[in-house]
DNA sequence: TTGAAAGCGCTAACAT
DNA sequence: ATGTTAGCGCTTTCAA
């Protein structure tokens, strides 16, 4: 009857019930029987502690136990709906454990990444789900020393120990690579993220590795880009196109710098697909009214979520280190109209394709 | 120099550093000198803290000081921009006044909303930020009442004595009917979200009244949808353009309510705007890459989340119950392309409006 | 200026 | 089948 009252201790429970707090905390724990509590005591405990509207203090629980129930998630900006997902099957997949998530954002910048990473290790929490914003792994190394075992999300770290979780950088990149090479293009101009991280990198090798294998050398291919925003997407496209008039095809590497290029694209009074074809890694996960006709490989952001909730999962089960280092997690293809026909004079006349308009849902 | 150990306590830095616990404790506390610890001592703690790798247990200070320091955000979904920005902004609050997030997946079930809450309390949450899924607040009024204040956003209930934080539903709607209506339409269809939610009900409600001013009887206007889904909005705006071809303009209550009519519409052959008008609520908060062509009334997502944690943060602070129960913030109309010109003989001949592309970003 | 001791609410040996 | 006791790691009286 009594709406629950956060100050019932089990203390009150037991008062109530004429036993003592040990038993009542045996009654309680689930496995009754297992304690060899009678089942009149144990009824009466429960009811007591219903009537009472008793919560147990999962704050006391975790301190004795040693067990907080909780991981930590640091994300760079939890209102991308990349890391959105992310963060929302590793919640999933904490729950299924019984874990609760503490989600910390760390707004793209490594010191707060530091700070939240010791106020999370602070917090007791069991595990680590990071998708780090630097260069530097100190402190994840550090706190997947300490005993806070760490997991490594998107991008990831050249050497190190932590298991990492990202996507099929390389494969996607070749992928793209390749389809605008098969439609004839050679001058690729490439929008790149931002250097130095592994997503970037891996992208940007594999990418030209791929030209150079079609016969354009690495010199020859012009990359720009400072970052994974729409901004940046924007400056260098435009400052590619205007540099290199020749190019036929840009190399989005996310949709932000996609959305950035098209509209470089279109003040440069290149349509698209018509007089340049675009195709983009997509860090976007699959929202419908997100969809936009953009040749792309489409990162599957929830499996990586997924799979990093299972690496954790499984850490914290066995309490063994994990059995790789690196979970690489497919990318999809999708051809859609950005890309355009083949380049005249590189196969059949292309025709006028389509607009850019939003595509239809999936069903 | 040695890694910070997690195992390391007070106990330890205390027995380093030749004192007692209650000592170390107060060197430690910030407020050395308040509590008459000589300099000395206070460095000679401090430094064996920091050589041993001494962290706080925070579970222990929040069990000793009843105050967790933790603050619960309860979501239907984190992978929805929407509510993400919304977990963004109270995060960030929260991180202002020293508190840290819990952050809780609804997955849109009211079953689990209420074990979620639970879950939160019994984790001593100091407060609760709910964007609620269902159309009962019993269990958000309980832990009000039993000592967690709790702030509710978007959705919220009739009656009922918690705080709430909403958009101008009521002004959004009129604005966007009153645009069309300027236009010349008067057969509007309305692509409606979730029936029995406050948003819904209020912008259908607001929407019908501008319409009765503008002399088009409540009765004929055709209603249909049952979620703020691209699904339902595309089997609603299907069936209504086929039950009242005579309709010359729709208005969808999310965005993806507005891109599921889209695709009826274009099945429908109808093209949009020449063919159709369409204005939309905006959900989605102001990311470059999410925006469309469409004419909308766009919530302040961010400012949704950011009153929520000020509204939270002065009820923790103060202690007192907030000053107000209702807090409105303003959409904002914006005027684009998919509500195309005047509607023949209603004014000037309508100019082929441009296709839905892509926005340019803002600057 | 510092220490000893109590206790936050719970669990888990170790007794009976 | 149940009670007693001893902590988990910290803060905070109350003494010295």
């Amino acid at each position: 009857m009594s709406a629950s009252n956060l100050t019932v201790t089990l203390g009150d429970v037991a008062a109530a019930a004429g036993v003592s707090v040990s038993t009542a905390s045996r009654a309680l724990s689930g496995n009754a029987k297992a304690c060899r509590i009678s089942d009149a005591t144990a009824d009466r405990v429960r009811n007591h502690a219903r009537r009472l509207g008793f919560r147990p203090n999962l704050l006391a629980r975790s301190l004795q136990s040693r067990r907080s129930g909780l991981l930590g998630v640091v994300v760079p900006d939890v209102a991308n709906p990349f890391f959105a997902a992310i963060a929302k099957e590793v919640t999933r997949g904490a729950e299924e454990t019984g874990r609760s998530v503490l989600l910390a954002d760390s707004g793209e910048s490594s010191d707060r990444e530091v700070k939240l990473v010791a106020e999370l290790q602070a917090r007791r929490v069991e595990g680590l789900v990071v998708c780090p914003v630097g260069v530097d792994s100190d402190h994840l190394e550090a706190a997947n020393a300490a005993g806070t075992p760490v997991v490594v999300v998107d991008r990831g770290f050249r050497g190190g120990s932590l298991p990492t979780v990202t996507s099929d950088h390389r494969g996607g990149a070749e992928r793209l690579v390749e389809h605008l090479v098969g439609l004839g293009h050679r001058a690729i101009g490439i929008v790149q993220g931002r250097p130095g991280t592994l997503p970037n990198d891996d992208r940007l090798r594999a990418a030209r590795r791929t030209l150079a294998a079609a016969g354009v050398p690495a010199d020859d291919v012009p990359v720009a880009g400072d970052g994974f925003t729409e901004r940046s997407g924007y400056e260098s496209a435009a400052r590619l196109l205007a540099d290199r008039p020749d190019v036929t095809a840009l190399f989005a590497f996310s949709t932000p710098n996609a959305f950035g290029a098209l509209r470089a694209a279109a003040e440069a009074g290149r349509s698209v697909p018509d007089d340049l074809a675009m195709v983009c890694f997509d860090e976007v996960p699959h929202v419908e009214f997100l969809r936009v006709s953009l040749t792309a490989a489409a990162q599957d952001v929830r499996r990586l979520g997924r799979t990093a909730a299972e690496v954790m999962a499984e850490r914290l089960e066995t309490g063994r280190p994990p059995r790789r280092r690196r979970y690489t997690v497919p990318v999809k293809f999708v051809a859609r109209a950005s890309s355009g026909g083949p380049l005249p004079g590189a196969g059949a006349r292309r025709t006028r394709s389509r607009e850019l308009v939003p595509a239809g849902a999936p069903r």
